[in-house]
DNA sequence: CATGAATGAGGGTTCATTCAT
DNA sequence: AATGAATGAACCCTCATTCAT
């Protein structure tokens, strides 16, 4: 809940001093993040700042808004996936798409992580977000995917989906690393085609469904 | 390397001070963990710490070797792995000592934890650590898991070892929540009986195993 | 190298906190001159101290300038020497306008002097102080001084200077105390025309012309 | 005054530790110069140091008492001068002599130095040995020169003592680093035979006196 | 006599936030 | 709406000195 003043800033401006926070509160814990030193870099007066947000936290529970947004945004420009195909294909959707945006958008996806793994000094905030985020996604979709046969019944769906999440919010790092990816300025869907990227990818995929899906002699 | 005025001191005091120092880097990044608070807590003067610690660093990094000490103590005293049994029961046993370290030292882990996940400001001593640590560890296992025939040869070492530490690290934590279990001050390994405890461990080590091992028909 | 937040302050407050770190770095070498003790007396917040220097460095190397440019702003109010006159009556008069800046900022003089005299904790500003100082404006001056013939052909005009400049940068405090002058807030030539301060001052500069000059019998 | 205690240690130690703090005073001021270093280099307790002196302040006057008295050793054993000669070959003696005593005890030389010319928290300390030392020395030889003759009549001796005093305390320092001199730890009188060294010591000494003593022809 | 732990004031510096202009 | 000066608490760390053992 910034000001009105923040939403009446030019387009441009607007975007300059949200990047140059996005960057800070990316490379440090919340406590650390200094708005002085986003003031500073973005050259606006300290006073200007108080007068886009109530304050710190302000800043922050709007950045948070924003890297959800910008993931939402990105996974509607996306391929749509095929919807007839089956629960561990759409895993992997999600997971390619998780690392597609990991690679566009690093410091978005830090903040994220930071606000999963980290103790944010405003546990409502992150609870929510944890709450509308992927936990419960994921354990939705697993005890749905038992209903239909998918997912072998005796799999815990809460357990299940905790290691789903976690992996996924790892594993865009882990991806970047190991294929020594680097941060694309335009949307770059190169990722679907690259075979070394495919490759790591079932091979994750596949460990995943291979661990949780129904086995047809026991249906 | 704190000083030797620290490890004259009388136990008890050592102790204390050591407690509440954990306490305070488990609930606080590096750089926003107060040694004024530390010493505000533990009744001593600003100028004593100083007389045990060469500086907030040197007392991050006792407390670093105080928790893998303190691991390594604790995996000691555990009942002693079936080494005859297959990879797959070795790594529940791991997982296992992790979750018994987690409600026992849950601080500790917390510290540990934290030096994986965030940017400690000395790369140096958790790279070490890193290095040292699990993934290595969980990649060698692995390999040799795939030549002796118990993991599927198609399974990336590397990555499936990425997956099994990302877990691993944070499955301590959910298990507790999941649970409700509390801190114990006794070694209580009623862990290793606990019916709930035991079905979400092997819920667990059944998708990793289901998802890793060999298929016998490929054999 | 103050931010801007110094040079946009009231002029009189400017003043008053320059005088007051004046005061304190007079009194004390660089390390003991204290920030704290500065913002004390000048009534103004840590805080405030920090935004018109960058740090301690920042305002010491302020007062250097400043003391630097208030003895330039003096000499240039200087009635103009006998440029006709030769070396040593130029040497009179650099030694004299040096006395009449000892006695109007004796503060000033004596951060100068330390800044010659002590270890500052930064070679190269003093070092820059020193060269742009009159060390080799003394040994040019005496190296010209034998090539016209003024000064005797024997002297060395390294070891000269050093000489000269050593009695320079004291001469003023003794005669300060010699003659029991004290501080005077305006403009005060009138020690041009003081009966004992002008013997006092030939005194010295006999000396120093008689122990230079060049032997006429010589030539 | 410092304690029996100290003067009841071993010489060995006892001289260590002198030398010890002889380094930290000449490389710091006053209130710089650490006690802590001291016995951390000294590798004696806190305490101990507190049972051989009062305070920072005794271990100060002790060292400025040492300086002295191991000025005073070294001149002893210096070649007497030649007591039949003049007034400024004494001069000379006296300045050839502080530059052995700095070349060989450059350390003590410093801190005399810094008594003289900084402000040391103890007035009345300096004040003394300003009194004992070389500005009334100087003061009563010239005096006696002038009723001698060997001066001129028209030189103020104060002023002239002034001179001399200042010029005597910098001299060393010039006079090693002109001629890139180290320290050596045996006594060494080589000095009184450089070629080069002999020749800057006659320079020096012929302005002084060509700038000080009596003209035949006035007599 | 030696020890070294304990002390607390003080050091320089950064911080998020306020508010008059 | 924009500014940026002012604030003071908090940070980590060092100091000379004391005193019980």
């Amino acid at each position: 809940m910034p000001k009105d003043t923040f939403y009446n800033l030019p387009q441009d401006k607007r975007q300059r001093i949200l990047i140059i926070a996005v960057t800070e509160f990316a490379a440090n814990p919340y406590d650390v993040a200094s708005i002085s030193e986003i003031v500073r870099k973005a050259g606006i007066a300290k006073g200007s700042f108080y007068q886009y947000f109530e304050d710190k936290k302000d800043l922050y529970h709007t950045l948070i808004e924003y890297a959800t947004e910008e993931k939402r945004a990105l996974l509607e420009k996306l391929p749509v996936p095929d919807v007839n195909g089956d629960l561990f294909s759409y895993f992997r959707y999600q997971f390619l798409a998780n690392v597609i945006f990991e690679v566009h958008h690093p410091r978005l996806a830090q903040i994220i992580f930071r606000a999963f793994v980290e103790e944010v000094p405003f546990p409502e905030m992150t609870e929510e977000l944890r709450r509308r985020g992927t936990t419960q996604f994921f354990k939705q979709l697993i005890s749905q995917g038992i209903l239909h046969g998918d997912v072998a019944h005796w799999v815990d769906p809460d357990m299940a989906a905790f290691m789903l999440e976690t992996v996924f919010y790892q594993f865009g790092k882990y991806f970047i690393n190991r294929l020594g990816l680097t941060n694309t300025e335009d949307l770059d869907l190169s990722l679907f085609e690259d075979d070394q990227a495919q490759q790591l990818m079932d091979n994750l995929m596949e460990i995943i469904e291979a661990g949780m899906k129904a086995n047809p002699e026991n249906r």
